[in-house]
DNA sequence: ACCGTCATGTAATCGGTTACATGATTCT
DNA sequence: AGAATCATGTAACCGATTACATGACGGT
């Protein structure tokens, strides 16, 4: 009920979530987060848990707990969650997103680029592959958000295949 | 002193610096990480001071204290910490890194692409040029980790850059 | 009926961030 | 000398991950 939380971008993948689908557990929202953002984008299901309890104490969830058996708990957006998650996504980000990419590290701190490069071709190639396949679903419904963030996807895959290639050619 | 930690980025940016510059405070660590992977890989210099304390109960460090004045604590790489640093280097990296764009992640949840783009296409435009000032002063010395790991960082903008003006360009 | 696997959840731990605090140094 | 800023460090908090645990279900 109080008015203030820390919105993290894993509470606003779990408020986008349920403007989605209406109304969910945290298993059901571990599943979508499955097949859309988690590819790019992973957390451990866990954490649904504790912040989908997060979020409703602070009012922006609404949730029943079923009657018999397992008592599970359901959630939905409450109008405040809503309107939460309209003012995250009316607000631009302004800073770059940091690369946070472990073989780039392992390349600054001296590690052989043939070694990891080899590995990362291989794992940026297959994530390439599955990005394709997931586009090929596309049926150009509404809403547009995800296949366009789809598309970023694709593109930082080939750089990255790109980037790593052009490293194994000019190793010898 | 005993034998297992967890090994995180953190802990091999710092071991790595330490190499580098061979022996530091903590708050030479701090200007360390700012001049070099603080481009592509930040976090607060609080941790600096933790993550330096764990690594010395670890073994992987030296401590030594100041005699007077701030009795500050200096530490350098271990026999144990330059092998686990070795190590690490050794280990490809298996998976790809995630994006974690804020930006796209509010695209993908229906953020509007023309109030996204005009900032990212600032913002990443800044960072390019931040990374071509730095790309000037390499006198072509070893080691080359930190140049090739920059090149990557510059593709990557320039991708970015690619890709918000498209999607700036195709919204009329 | 049993076994393995998937579904579902909780608890403990830990790494990381935020907030705060004090000593040094420079500028006016 | 006083104010402002930089240097240096600690403590508290919080979000995220790891580990564990039990219920349901499909196959043999």
């Amino acid at each position: 009920m109080s008015t203030d939380v820390n919105l993290t971008p894993t509470s606003a993948i779990v408020l986008g979530l349920l403007e989605l689908i209406g109304e969910a557990t945290p298993y059901d929202l571990k599943q979508a987060v499955g097949t859309t953002v988690g590819h790019f984008w992973t957390f451990q299901h866990a954490q649904l848990y504790t912040e989908t309890e997060r979020l409703s104490k602070a009012g922006l969830l609404k949730e029943t707990r079923e009657d018999g058996g397992r008592r599970r708990k359901h959630y939905s957006l409450t109008a405040k969650g809503r309107q939460a998650l309209d003012e995250w996504r009316a607000e631009p980000a302004t800073d770059v997103a940091e690369l946070r990419d472990l073989a780039v590290l392992k390349l600054f701190m001296g590690g052989d680029p043939k070694v990891l490069g080899e590995a990362q071709l291989a794992a940026h190639e297959a994530k390439l592959q599955e990005y394709y396949a997931i586009r090929k679903l596309d049926q150009g419904l509404e809403p547009r958000g995800p296949w366009v963030a789809l598309e970023s996807g694709i593109e930082h895959e080939k750089q990255m295949i790109r980037f790593w290639r052009r490293l194994a050619d000019s190793a010898a």
